[in-house]
DNA sequence: AAGACGAAAGTGGTTGA
DNA sequence: TCAACAACTTTCGTCTT
């Protein structure tokens, strides 16, 4: 099992841990002149498509410094802020990089707070540039889009983000990010299962710090109660924090029904509902 | 005292005319 | 475009541990 939130890789029946894997976050090298990036650009940060340019051209930073440090003799700077200028008109040239390049930015700013790892930023950054593509931006804001993409790219690597966690993190209001995506999904054609119980149960899980075999015994009870047709019409995170907290008592380890409403952004009561349409039909189950 | 339970009214989003 | 509708939330009182 391999959980993105933690980037560790866990076993489903017993919750170790059986590798971690750390987001790589490529090399960060920056050149301030051409012969250090002659010299660096042979070994190159890969192509990413999460910088406008997709990250192959020159960084020139903005503190007047050199690599140790040590700020730089006036002339030197004034020959810096010079290249500056320039590179910023060579990189940013037009209205649609410029769009480009913020988006990319506000994206990059969204996935960090939420602490997505690096292929969702990645998927999402793709999308956008699709969506820049098919001149879907215009007369859209494009803070929308951005959180839209996000959103569309959480879906399709099959991880548990709300509609709620992504408009926080972009300060929108869900319905905004909501309107966004189901333009952004239309327009692009992209077919979106609704997330499923058991991705929230995962994330419910690893939030609650729970022994393993809570999560485990969470999924069976999602599957039993799948097959007895509880899922439909109910919303996914309700479903996952009830069955969340059967499994948590089950264990023995039993939480508050408000401690896993508030990680399950539902409320008690929700749980409470879920809760006993499932021990109701599993109990039967079981007894037979 | 804290948590669990449930009733009733309220809210926002979907659907179908 | 609007009203009906189901799912979910809020609120609040009562029961249980």
């Amino acid at each position: 099992m391999r959980d993105y939130e933690c980037a560790e890789i866990v076993c489903m029946s017993c919750g170790f841990v059986v590798a971690t894997e750390p987001a790589d976050q490529g090399p960060e090298w920056r050149s301030f002149d051409n012969e250090q990036h002659e010299k660096r650009a042979r070994v190159g940060a890969p192509p990413t498509f999460t910088i406008h340019d997709k990250g192959l051209s020159t960084m020139i930073d903005w503190q007047d410094r050199d690599i140790y440090g040590k700020s730089l003799p006036s002339g030197e700077k004034a020959q810096i802020y010079r290249l500056r200028k320039w590179q910023r008109r060579i990189r940013v040239s037009d209205a649609s990089e410029r769009n480009l390049a913020f988006a990319l930015s506000e994206i990059s700013k969204i996935s960090d707070s939420l602490n997505l790892p690096k292929n969702i930023l990645e998927t999402a950054s793709i999308i956008y540039r699709k969506a820049v593509k098919e001149r879907l931006i215009r007369g859209r804001s494009i803070q929308g889009m951005t959180a839209a993409a996000i959103y569309v790219a959480t879906r399709q690597c099959g991880l548990a983000r709300t509609l709620e966690e992504i408009a926080q993190a972009s300060n929108m209001h869900k319905k905004e990010v909501g309107n966004s995506y189901r333009f952004l999904a239309k327009q692009l054609d992209y077919f979106i299962p609704p997330l499923k119980p058991s991705q929230y149960v995962t994330k419910i899980s690893n939030q609650l710090t729970m022994q393993g075999n809570v999560e485990e015994i969470a999924h069976k009870i999602l599957t039993s109660a799948k097959e007895l047709k509880l899922t439909s019409g109910r919303g996914p995170t309700g479903i996952a924090a009830a069955a969340s907290y059967i499994a948590s008592v089950l264990a023995g380890e039993r939480k508050t029904q408000r401690e896993i409403a508030e990680i399950a952004q539902v409320t008690e009561v929700t749980i409470r509902n879920r809760y006993k349409e499932l021990v109701e039909r599993l109990l039967f189950v079981i007894s037979i």
